[in-house]
DNA sequence: ATAATTCCGAGTAAATTAGTAGGCATTGAA
DNA sequence: TTCAATGCCTACTAATTTACTCGGAATTAT
């Protein structure tokens, strides 16, 4: 049961604009460079971010992306749910209507799925970009450099 | 980011022995038929998990197979764990040892992918096939028929 | 003997993943 | 006003994974 790069490149694209949030937009070459992505995968995944609201671009020369709100206000499980879809371990799981399937009566599996998928997304709803950031800056206080344009 | 269906089916046709256990082998036909599993596909899981000690096999007329250990002894986690791999959202929250990977020094992404590996685990590991059955026939008393033989 | 079963290895169609490729549109700066 | 930098868009693709199917050999209770 894995994330797939989406999920991984996207969220460390996240993470690079909320090291600079405030400094204006960041290209996504810079983006790229950076995190060891490529850059027109890379282009795909942020477009699905852009209409989802969670960054704003800015064409043009001189132009990248930036968030659309500051760090603290994006959650590690938006970006990833904008990206992957649902977080949820089945598919009868995704919301918590009845679900309609070819067994009848009581699913003996499907109080497991619910409670996996709760438990998976406490943990990424708990967590923004900006502790993402401060969990960085504490661990390495003196890597600021490599976040300088 | 979802299981795989030989964690659902395996789950469920684990399921189906704990509720009979004790009363001898069960034939992969019945649990096929009963969970709407196609027979072929279900023996390769419980091959797996016959290799993995979770059940034990009965060959020849009137054979099946068995939960090796009482239902109390079996977890749900052990049960995906043997059919999916470990249960980790990125290949690098596998285990606890330092990743190698191509980006040098502090990974900001990775400390989020073992909490919601550990997360994920801890609910799995903590509820057995008993739990199930026990879930089962406190939701649905009238359908003990279900399973009988 | 026979029927019921497990056991084993091969094959496969469809879907998903993880990108590539190429070009158009927009804009700041020289 | 030109041009380089940048975002935007659509299509294509190789490799992998998924979810099976198929056919038959081995084993055993009756």
């Amino acid at each position: 049961m894995r994330l797939s790069t989406k999920g991984q490149y996207g969220l460390r694209a996240m993470f690079e604009l909320a090291v600079n949030y405030g400094e204006g937009p960041i290209p996504l070459k810079i983006i790229a460079d950076r995190q060891f992505i490529s850059e027109h995968y890379l282009e795909q995944l942020v477009a699905t971010m852009r209409k989802a609201g969670l960054v704003r671009s800015t064409r043009g020369a001189q132009g990248g992306y930036a968030l659309s709100r500051p760090p603290g206000e994006i959650t590690v499980g938006q970006v990833i749910r904008v990206l992957e879809g649902p977080l949820a371990p089945v598919e009868c799981a995704i919301d918590n209507e009845e679900p309609i399937c070819d067994r009848s009566g009581y699913c003996p599996t499907r109080i497991i799925w619910i409670k996996m998928r709760d438990s998976i997304n406490q943990v990424v709803d708990s967590i923004t970009l900006k502790d993402m950031v401060d969990d960085f800056r504490k661990m390495h206080p003196d890597k600021s450099y490599m976040y300088e344009i």
